[in-house]
DNA sequence: GGGTAGTACTACGTCCCGTAGAGAGGTGAG
DNA sequence: CTCACCTCTCTACGGGACGTAGTACTACCC
């Protein structure tokens, strides 16, 4: 997986934040504080879905764009692809239990307890 | 932080894996399969080093190097990056409790519980 | 004192990304 | 019908990171 830029995140938090697949006007109008043209909207979309991102289908003339996986998901895999870059991953792990914080600590158990019950 | 190029994370594997601080030479003799310029191996380091990825010390007219952090709190750092791109850290870390292997979720429950006992 | 090793500085090509214009083709208003 | 407009696709440019390396200077060994 490639990493994402910073206009291509702000991107994917506002279709990952919606529930419903968006036109690239729609995109645009909700990032008004940045005022990018509307080519500039169009493109980085169209970037995204390339990479696999964002899955768009046809409404009327426009596409609209949403999200293939969620942020979850994708964050996930983040975690997991950091991971892999460790030649000791049990050593990386618990180094990163440690880290979490204790009300995350908490989470993780949780999370992990329950995959142990199924 | 910044992610690590692909020669950058070769270098900082060796030194990494070796536990004495090498000189640019040293490190340009193991990684022969690349065939590079020794110019090469001093420009990445000298990058590591102003990235904060290395530190280094003089030993004569040359510099040795050595990591400023543990591969392993690297990663850990790297994992904790990808969950700060989240919104909602919970799911995001239930998500990835769910996602690592029975083994490795095994690793992380006794850290965790190594943790809480402290 | 010349070869060797090491340094600092500079440079170039490539790829990614932010940003956007140009051109094509449909669409609705008058 | 025609024109203004929307949306698409294609192309492009500038900056930054990274792989890669040359050059020029200095210091040491024999």
């Amino acid at each position: 997986m490639k990493g994402l830029g910073e206009l291509e995140r702000s991107i994917m938090d506002i279709l990952w934040a919606e529930n419903a697949p968006l036109t690239a006007r729609e995109v645009g109008r909700m990032i008004e504080d940045r005022d990018l043209a509307p080519t500039t909207v169009m493109t980085v979309l169209d970037r995204l879905s390339r990479k696999g991102f964002l899955n768009r289908t046809r409404d009327g003339r426009a596409w609209r764009y949403q999200p293939a996986a969620s942020r979850d998901a994708y964050v996930a895999e983040l975690m997991l692809e950091a991971l892999d870059l460790t030649g000791d991953r049990d050593a990386a792990l618990t180094r990163f239990a440690q880290a979490v914080s204790g009300s995350e600590a908490e989470i993780l158990r949780k999370a992990l307890t329950e995959l142990e019950e199924e």
